[in-house]
DNA sequence: CCGACGTATTCCTTGACAGGAATACATCAT
DNA sequence: ATGATGTATTCCTGTCAAGGAATACGTCGG
């Protein structure tokens, strides 16, 4: 996974764009109006939004209309996804395990630590 | 959605350290070794994690055992998840609309441009 | 109590980045 | 061509974050 998409979501200002432009595309005027910034910090953030490969352009006359791409979503999606066993039930059982170890009776008596390692 | 956890994830060390933690809890130390990085380092970039809430501690004898925590990567997950009309046929067909409408013979005859609305 | 180990914090320097203001650039209407 | 509109870029400034080095802190073993 690359840094560089989350360090894009990772600004306040540039996340409300992105959660602007998930209702629909817009026009960068139009983003600086409903969002009340100004617009060239509007301009700057699309740029670094583009450059990370977030957004991209859409000329419409004399406007620029933005809109969002699947695929860094996507990326987040099954990259999150990679974390599912984080929520199963096994997670919890080693979380109980560790504090037990930790407040009780060692578990173990080699002091070193790791239950039993990977 | 929170800005910071996207922050917090947006540093490539920190994605790495995640990234290691995803497959077991490490202490500092572990850590420092295995992404051969210097251990105040790892501790203060635990540090940001911990505040974003991405990771917890759990002390095991005199080490700092860190792991991650679920929330955030739900979070994350059911936030792109609203994300998710952006790979439906639907926006492909927007797209599409977007782009006839602006190299083609204008869809609709208000070249303005905005179809409808606003 | 003392030394050793594991970790956290501090101070410093440097580079990146955000916001403000002004201005350049491009495109359309007349 | 000219003015107007929409957008991008530049320059400046202040702030913040990251890495390096040194050191403080906490806990365990003897």
């Amino acid at each position: 996974m690359d840094a560089t998409t989350f360090a894009a979501l990772g600004e306040p200002t540039r996340l409300r764009i992105v959660e602007l432009l998930r209702e629909q595309p817009r026009s960068v005027g139009d983003i600086a109006r409903v969002l009340t910034i100004r617009q060239p910090q509007v301009s700057k953030h699309l740029r670094v939004l583009r450059e990370a490969g977030v957004v991209t352009v859409e000329p419409v006359a004399r406007r620029r209309v933005h809109h969002l791409r699947a695929e860094p979503f996507e990326q987040i999606g099954s990259w999150v996804g990679s974390f599912e066993r984080l929520w199963d039930t096994r997670l919890d059982r080693l979380d109980a395990f560790l504090r037990s170890a930790d407040g009780g009776p060692a578990a173990t008596d080699r002091r070193d630590g790791r239950p039993d390692h990977t």
